[in-house]
DNA sequence: TGAATAGTTGCGCTATGACGCAATTAATAT
DNA sequence: ATATTAATTGCGTCATAGCGCAACTATTCA
């Protein structure tokens, strides 16, 4: 049984695109962010992250600008800090991957490690905005 | 304000599979083989992914072990022939994965040309069987 | 039994990506 | 102005992934 071919265009660049986002996915730490930023529905500064996903501080940077430049998430500047939120464009294909990335198995006892850091942190928080930096020193550098 | 911490449990070897589910998807080709898969319903055997791919012999066979070994393809072994076919567990991160495969966008002229010549190398099966081997030769060798 | 055919696999090469380190930018505080 | 701090970035290194080639397995056919 034949299936049906439907006339449409897609650019190298868009490919691109895709396949860009797929391999942002295929990274632990950047799977983590995502995670985080969905099921929290939050808005994280660098330094936040860092302390909720005990990574370094440059690779950490370094993650959120792979995501960024996927589009899968936004950075703002607000003084020195700048906070990272997921965008959600109404989008089956960007649905589709926040729902691939809530229901993803085998990260659980992580992301509940991830989760009890990330509450912890926010503590910190003065009017639901972060002023403190980077608490496990180590990570700093 | 706090998001609730639930107790559960996951293994390195899950965590690493979820992984490289998603390294499995961030190929150009595997994407290809994966779309073509789910939106034809079809099992195809390898040849007949060399024709419609328009990849070399050894690449696709590779590309489907991967695909395999991950767990989202079936290969099953019919005289000569492997077909391959894809699975489908009733989980909501397979789900999402059959759906995000479905919806990715910037394909689609690429997937339509695949879809054409799937069309036409399905006309050589007999009784819905493939029967005959690799026809863009130079693929082949 | 031997040739042909469908498919797999091991090896070398190259490209890409993640990490650590160090230097740099940009905003705040003293 | 100057030091401090949040964050970014460039560079070298190492591990991994994909490709091409060639050898190999397994099944069918003459």
């Amino acid at each position: 049984m034949p299936v049906s071919t439907v006339k449409s265009q897609s650019t190298s660049q868009e490919r691109k695109s895709v396949l860009n986002i797929t391999k942002a996915l295929s990274d632990p730490t950047r799977l983590r962010m995502l995670r985080l930023l969905i099921s929290t529905g939050s808005e994280l500064c660098v330094c936040e992250f860092v302390d909720t996903l005990q990574e370094r501080l440059y690779n950490i940077s370094k993650h959120l600008k792979v995501l960024e430049q996927v589009g899968l998430i936004d950075g703002s500047k607000e003084g020195r800090w700048v906070y990272y939120s997921v965008i959600k464009p109404s989008d089956p294909f960007y649905e589709s991957i926040h729902r691939l990335v809530s229901c993803v198995p085998g990260f659980d006892a992580l992301f509940d490690a991830d989760l009890g850091r990330f509450n912890d942190r926010m503590k910190l928080r003065e009017d639901g905005r972060c002023r403190v930096g980077i608490q496990s020193r180590q990570l700093a550098e």
